[in-house]
DNA sequence: ATATAAAATTAGACATGACTAATTTATGTA
DNA sequence: TACATAAATTAGTCATGTCTAATTTTATAT
């Protein structure tokens, strides 16, 4: 039963989307993989014939056990290049997504497990994002977003919740990267904003949407 | 330009048909990708209007300037990929084609530079066979096949000239690897087979089919 | 030279996965 | 409640790359 590299796209976003509490629509699918809701429809519907997935409008786009399973091998392979690409090949973390969303969809039975094996049996990507086990179980390590910490609290950045280039170009910009150390100095009530010192260097302002994108480890 | 994958795939089968010098027929690519000339013929259309080949019934399929730089450069990759598989990933030699199939179609700026000199610029593949440069050159080092060595001629296999599974799995029930010694002890007239020791053991039977695709450096 | 076979070509169809435009269903607000 | 808007859905189209079936061209053998 092998897959399409778009349906593997198409659950990939699915489990994404699953994972924030809201319903999984035709339109954030289609946002997420920037097409449109009817196209996603027509490949919702598909993927519901082959049992990845259930759908109706009223509980969105659900990922089946076999389509979960599905998700999370693309995820664990998207990773493992990841960190294929970026401590051996010597990319940036910010210029390895758009590879590994290629690389993800090689077919292979070993592939996988030997890239695992390769690179040490890693548990956290370069973004700081968990690795799933050929089972599917997910490591996990205690972490807050950015935005909830209070004023004054000292804390590690531990990884980021989006892996967009531009997200990324941004932080790097800001220098900001995986263990650096952000200090909270003030937060805005009215936006959300906030001034911070990035590892004792001067205040900057950041936005809530940058902040509810840093998770972070609480000293 | 980006190219599909299929148009890569139907580049690279033109280019090897190419070496050898009978015209690139659309029945010939046909076999090549197990595919129907029909289908052949669509393509060869598309790639004429790419400049990518020129196509006419008397000449048949031959690669422009830019249609030979990109099948190198799928070349190159594919073979790196194999490179990659089998020293890093620790892949059988007959393992890894349908893999570096996959793999030399992702596309990135900097990936093959950088997985080259990850692997320390390789001249030759598993196989044995030469990985292109950037810019296009082959490394070349004498060569035959063994179907052209003399009676009790001496020799070492260099590289295999079919990559193919069922043939890399023969060679490997045979004993032959790249490295193995191989002593002509008769060759049959009448239909090319000949009866060889690899690494001086007891003599064996081999089609033409075999010697043909073997290349060998004489001793 | 001509019959026969093989190869090349054309025409028409199909699957995949996308799109636009129109329609229906939900949701939210005055 | 009723209107306005957003979301979901349907119908029809399109590009890509494949196929089969028929037809034409080329090569081969007697």
């Amino acid at each position: 039963m092998k897959k399409t590299y778009s349906e593997e796209n198409y659950l990939k976003a699915i489990y994404h989307l699953g994972k924030s509490d809201n319903k999984v629509s035709p339109k954030a699918i289609a946002d997420a993989l920037e097409n449109n809701p009817a196209s996603v429809i027509d490949m919702l519907k598909k993927l519901q014939d082959k049992d990845l997935i259930s759908y109706d409008k009223v509980q969105g786009a659900i990922l089946s056990r076999s389509g979960e399973m599905a998700a999370l091998d693309i995820i664990r392979k998207h990773r493992l290049w990841e960190v294929f690409l970026v401590e051996k090949l010597q990319y940036g973390w910010d210029e390895v997504h758009d590879i590994a969303e290629q690389l993800e969809h090689i077919h292979d039975e070993q592939l996988a497990k030997k890239l695992d094996d390769f690179l040490g049996n890693p548990s956290f990507d370069p973004h700081g994002d968990p690795i799933p086990a050929q089972n599917g179980k997910m490591p996990v390590y205690a972490s807050k977003r950015l935005s909830e910490a209070d004023e004054n609290q000292m804390c590690k950045v531990g990884s980021v919740r989006d892996t967009s280039t531009p997200f990324l170009k941004y932080l790097k910009q800001l220098k900001v990267g995986l263990g650096s150390r952000i200090r909270v100095i003030e937060k805005m009530e009215f936006d959300q904003s906030m001034i911070i010192s990035i590892d004792e260097g001067e205040p900057k302002t950041v936005s809530s949407k940058m902040t509810d994108n840093i998770l972070v480890i609480l000293d």
